[in-house]
DNA sequence: GTAATAGTGTCTTTCAGACAGTATGAC
DNA sequence: GTCATACTGTCTGAAAGACACTATTAC
């Protein structure tokens, strides 16, 4: 019923996005850098034998290679497309399978090993960061973008498989000629630019479209392998999950003021959300109670919250449902 | 940097489920039925030489398994646990990468090979379908459930791994004691019923809750490996896909009566939709535009529609927004 | 006419989005 | 008092949810 063993062996690689959050910036995790200096998020060939589960293998390649315990854990998607995975012809095939884990910040910044370190998100997608208007790194994006699209002998080649033009997607995925800006379609985004062939990654992949190196303006620093993709799958995951689920207490101390709870779902969905809105779901939603306990900064003191874990045993789907405009 | 190369081998298996609706029920397809007489969905081992990616190793297993062309696709999920693919100790390691197809039923049903058909979604999983009110099958289920969550002693060892105790899952999942039922839980559902060792598939894994073999009630049908575990994603997928992405679309002819498109909608939900509220949706949401054309049935003819292709185009997030109530 | 199915019209409630203010502390 | 930050009250308009009614065909 299934073909014949096939001879060339598969590898399976785990690769974790951590994100946490430090004042107002999200932050991703890298384990190291290469030789060429892509730097890599924490990694590793997934062993049956060492690991019961995919995520206990993944959990241990985090904790061995950076020192950090995870909390929340999710699966986010398979990627096993040739040429993408930087291999060679004859070498294994390696599958990846991406991760999200969210973690607090807290003391533990401080002792991880001296390769390792928390790096700003932003850094790597300067396109996704709307919260000081809309970023200036776009206008050297569409233009290019346009010119990629405008490309017709490619486009009628493409256009039998796809069902949109590449104007089309150009428009909706990054919110130009009216389309509005979707924050979740990081990914969409991503792989736009990775087939135009202006991103870094895909100088060995797509050949035709790309501009030759020494062209390519600085779009957001690279990552090794296919990390960089996954990291965009990540983002949109949270983006999008936010909403929903009660994930930004993952990133959050125990107790928090509304302040910091706003300004952290802002630094991840890198927009403004309305202030009295956002309270306003967040208290009349039940997700958050006081503790009675002020803060002392400089300015009013803020009454502190803490995350009603309750919610999740009354609602089905708790999350920040938040609106369009900031 | 990364571990010596494993000794033992890794296999990753991808299994399709194809999902129609025929006539208000949704069907399943299934590629054969194994010696046991459990069902198996189209499946194989991917082979990096013969498949570019593992999209197009899946389609080509659907094709060679079935006969079936396959319009949309998307990864669900990768699952990778020990003991729940049912290998020996020293055999391969399966890792199971499950995907959702989508497919209309048209003639294509008759062209299938003589062990390919496609079963009704709901014998697999009878306490999913509420169209006809809350399903007899989960009198039976409840009071298993209960009881199972009432072992104290187990639920000690496993709450330290748990933010929620066993009862507040099923209490969430099931839609139990004032919780609303939530019919995307599908997975969970199926998780929960799996864990209290009430699904046959359960029987070689988790050994002490399991009731003994001739105790079990009938909980549906079957799968082999565990494709019932893919199908269960695959639903639950489906089901909160509807809400912001025109994906019904992909299971009805060109045209279509709005009457056939909601009870399409309901198939897939398990529940009832608001008729006068769903047709405002769907009118001024603009996901469809009349041809013009009208039925002759039996009745008042009914104005046929099609799909606005448009839409894809104007709104970031098109969708069905499903009320909570019929 | 009756059965069968298709297709309104309109009220109420909820909630997102927006306005512009007031409160409390450090210095 | 000034600066800085925290917090609130209330209007508006758009939809979600619910009500019951009318329309068009076959027989």
């Amino acid at each position: 019923m299934n073909p014949s063993a096939p001879d060339t062996a598969i590898e399976i690689g785990l690769a974790a996005a951590v994100v946490t959050v430090e004042r107002s910036n999200p932050q991703i995790l890298v384990a190291r850098t290469d030789e060429t200096g892509s730097v890599e998020v924490p990694s590793g060939r997934f062993d049956p034998l060492a690991h019961r589960t995919l995520e206990i293998g993944l959990r241990d390649f985090v904790a061995a290679q950076t020192g950090l315990g995870l909390g929340y854990v999710e699966q986010l998607y398979t990627f096993g497309d040739r040429g993408r995975a930087a291999g060679e012809a004859d070498m294994p095939r390696v599958v990846s399978i991406g991760y999200l884990a969210l973690t607090r910040i807290d003391g533990q910044a401080k002792t991880l090993p001296p390769e390792a370190r928390f790096r700003p998100w932003y850094g790597f997608f300067p396109w996704e960061d709307w919260r000081g208007g809309r970023p200036r790194i776009l206008d050297t994006i569409q233009p290019l973008l346009d010119e990629w699209a405008a490309d017709v002998v490619a486009e009628r080649a493409d256009s039998e498989r796809r069902a949109l033009s590449r104007a089309a997607r150009v428009r909706l995925s990054f919110g130009i000629d009216g389309a509005p800006w979707d924050e979740e379609k990081v990914l969409d985004r991503y792989e736009l630019l990775y087939e135009a062939g202006l991103i870094v990654e895909a100088l060995h992949d797509v050949r035709p479209a790309a501009l030759a190196r020494d062209k390519l303006p600085a779009l957001g620093e690279p990552m090794a392998y296919d990390h960089r993709r996954i990291l965009a799958t990540a983002m949109g995951r949270l983006r999008a999950k936010l909403k929903y689920r009660p994930v930004v207490f993952e990133l959050l101390p125990p107790t928090f003021t509304l302040t910091t709870l706003q300004s952290t779902v802002e630094a991840i969905s890198g927009r403004h959300v309305h202030k009295q809105n956002f309270r306003r779901l967040v208290e009349n939603g039940a997700l958050v109670e006081p503790t009675g306990e002020q803060t002392t900064t400089r300015g009013r003191p803020a009454a502190l919250f803490r995350f009603r874990r309750d919610v999740l045993q009354e609602r089905p789907a708790p999350g920040l449902r938040l609106g369009t405009r900031g």
